[in-house]
Order: C-alpha cells, then structure tokens, then sequence
DNA sequence: ATAAATATTTAAGACTTTTTTAAGACTTCA
DNA sequence: TGAAGTCTTAAAAAAGTCTTAAATATTTAT
C-alpha cells in the first residue's frame, strides 16, 4: 500500500485530503509545517509526498529543495497562484506536478495515480532483474529460477553495477573503481578473474546461458 | 540527445514545437497524423512524445492507448479542451502530463525536462542515428532496424567518428588519427580495410543501402 | 584507350585481450 | 588461533581483432 506524506497547514484540507486518499486506497499521513514534514520524511518510508506552498516553519519551496537534495520521490505541490512564473519555477525546483487550488478532487487522484504509477515500475528496489537472474539487493545474493548462486561480495556488486545499467558497456576501469572505489592501475587482471568466476557461478545454475557479454576491447556487459 | 516526437497536426504549431526544442537541445521529429506518430514510434529511439489530441488518421486517444500498451515513454498530451472529464480520462488513458491549449514555451520546457529527468538516468540515450542505423554510444554497438550489427572496437569508432559529422567528408589521415590517437603514416591501407569490413556488415543487415560513401582521392563520409 | 592512381577485397599471421587455472595471501568468524 | 572462504597475483592457453601484403577492381587523367 501506498504511503503520501500530506503537508498543507490547513487543518480542513489537510483531513479533507487524508480523508480522500483514505478513501481511494492510500496511507496519508499529515504534516502541518514544512519542518514537520521534513521531520517525517526523516523517518523514511514514503512512496509520494502533496506538498502545500504556504506553509508556516518552512515553506514548500525550501522543502521542496531540502528533499530533491537526497530524494527522487514524487512530489505534487499545491499552490493558490497559478501564474506562470512560479509554476515553472515550481518544476525547475524539482516539483513532478502542480495543483492550482481549488482542485478537483478527481483530477488530484489521477495525477497521484500517475506519480505513483512510475515508482510502481521501478519499485521493487530491493530487487534487479536480468533475464531470470533476480539480484535480491538486500539479501546480498542473486537468485536463478529460485535457487540462490552464492555470490561473494565482490560478485555481487560486480553483478550489482552492471545490471543496474543493463545497456551499458562497462570498462574494466569503470568496474574497478565502481566496486572497489580506487582507482584502476590498467594492468590488472583482477576484473578478469572475477567476471570468469561470476559466470561460472551462474552457469552452474543455467548452463549454456549467457548472461554477461564481452566487448572486445571495451569491457563487460549484460546481454547474450 | 533527448529525441523528441511531435505529433501535432497544425503545420503553424508544429513547426514552432520542433524549433522551440530544437534551440533548447532536443531533437525533435515532427508526424503530422496518428497513424504517422505510430509509424515513426515502430522505428523507436524516442524518448518522449508530445502528443496532439486532435489527430487526423487515429486520434491523440488512440495512439495513447496503442503506445501505452507497448512503451512507458513519457507523454505529455496538449488540448484544447480544459474541462476535468477530458483531462482525467487521458491521465488515466496513460499520459503522463496534459497542456492546454494555447500554452506557454516556458511551460512546455518545464514539463518536457521534468518527464525526461526520470528517464534521464536509465536512459541517459546516447544515441547516434543516420538513416537507419542507430550507434548505440554506451552498448558499443550499432542497430539497424533492431538487429545488432556487431561492430569490433575499431570500426565503432571510424562510425562513431563519421556519424558525429554525417555531412563531412573524412580523409584518412583525419580517421586514422581521430581513430587511432597517433600520427598517420600515409602508406597505410588500415583504413581501407576496416571501411571495407564495416561496409560488409552493414550490408549484411541491408543489402542494397549505401551508408558509408568514398569521395575519391579525399576520403569517406556517409551518405549514399 | 591506356596508363596511372586510388580503392576494395581477401587471407594469413601478428598481435592484443580475455579466459582459465592454480597457488598463496588475506579476511572473517567462531 | 584455526578453519573456511574470499581475494589477488601470476602465468599459460584460448579467442578475437588488427595489420600487412598482395591480388583485383575501379576511377581519373592523358
């Protein structure tokens, strides 16, 4: 279920909201200042956030900006002007969408619906996924039609790296200092050694498979 | 380079669109019907859609739906109409923004940049296109019509290097040293031979299609 | 039309990069 | 501290790419 951190200072449309995204399947929860809506974003675990730009403590503006330093999440911000100029600062502040009040509690669903739905998409990040290989980010292992592969932890994050960019080419440079975090000193064959390894590991469980491709020259990539 | 599709089919908006992107850093391709959004959407490599409701050919509503059951592109939906009936039904139709006409640019910008930052990152598309083939810059390779044409590092970067400037013409010694990084030694038919190995393979996907052309006693340059 | 210059293709071997193996160093955990 | 597992290094084997060279084809200039 979806969890929406409700930050509007006015106590009417505040409970009205709660009381509709209730309603409609969702978990609010209220913020009444901006610091308090920052308190709760602290504790994490919000799926979207319905931001107010009045708002006493801090403003929506200054929240907005505090939580696009360190989050991603969909944010719908509702604002009493509807000129152009602060909308479009709005959106350049890192806002998803807008609402000019009085909204339409139909329209405010839709829009909630369509934030959410691409976090749905993306959502499962506890897991990535290639071919049927599901990397389980928590668990710090990788799974092949349900059978765990045993990875180190120098594999895993190998294997991490690359498949959260699954088009990508990644050259032994870009691995090394990915996974180990220093820099790559060029004549090295460790990237090698692992990569040989982690496809062992792998076709141990799909045999014939190819789940990391080389490019000559250039480096590794998922793909077969 | 974000590619952009502007399906609208007033002449007058659609030109101003593609410009307004254009001097903005996008690469907008205009269709001027639905059935001509779909047909240039099947060649793919966009990486959003701007999309007119009022389509001759298949409506705006349609080429929502048809899109929404393939593709997760971002698409922002422009109308005339302002009412809440029409503008739910298309957020929930699929699409992920609305304007309603007339719009502002500044607007339109905001909301352009906000639905490309969420695929910015997957899809960072660093992509070359002449005619139909697509140099995928992070995949090391080249598609034609979705097939990988499986290029060695060398000939990705004669390709790369050519695509960057589809208008000039290269001498080999140009080549040799943007390729190679090294001074050319004039007497050398390196580059004639990867030409050769390149068109091959090319050719293999479309036989018959001139890509790569040989302006003799100068050089090559694609076109055909 | 012919010669000269330039381009194309082919194939083989040189060369580079990758893969694999194995042994020892290192880490971690009890 | 000892045992088990992981990481790194080194070196040989394997695989793929690049280059060379030579033969063939095409274009340009005379």
């Amino acid at each position: 279920m979806k969890t929406i951190l409700v930050a509007e200072d006015d106590t009417f449309i505040n409970e009205m909201l709660c009381e509709l995204l209730t309603q409609n399947g969702y978990t609010p929860t209220s913020a009444f200042s901006g610091t308090e809506a920052l308190l709760h974003l602290r504790q994490g675990g919000f799926d979207m956030m319905i931001l107010d730009l009045m708002l006493p403590g801090k403003t929506g503006e200054e929240v907005l900006q505090e939580v696009r330093a360190t989050s991603d999440m969909p944010i719908i911000v509702l604002t009493a002007m509807a000129d152009k100029e602060t909308t479009v600062k709005l959106l350049r502040l890192g806002a998803d969408d807008y609402l000019v009040k009085p909204f339409d509690n139909d329209e405010l669903l839709a829009r909630t619906s369509v934030q959410l739905r691409r976090t749905a998409l993306a959502a499962d990040n506890s897991t990535l996924k290639f071919k049927d290989i599901i990397l389980d980010l928590e668990g710090y292992d990788a799974c092949i039609g349900c059978v765990k592969v045993g990875l180190s932890k120098r594999e895993f994050e190998i294997l991490k790296h690359m498949m959260s960019y699954p088009n990508k080419v990644f050259s032994k440079n870009n691995l090394y200092e990915s996974v180990w975090g220093d820099e790559f000193m060029g004549d090295d064959n460790i990237i090698n050694v692992h990569i040989s390894k982690l496809r062992a590991k792998l076709a141990a469980l799909a045999p014939g498979v190819e789940y990391i491709k080389t490019v000559w020259g250039i480096g590794f990539k998922m793909g077969g």
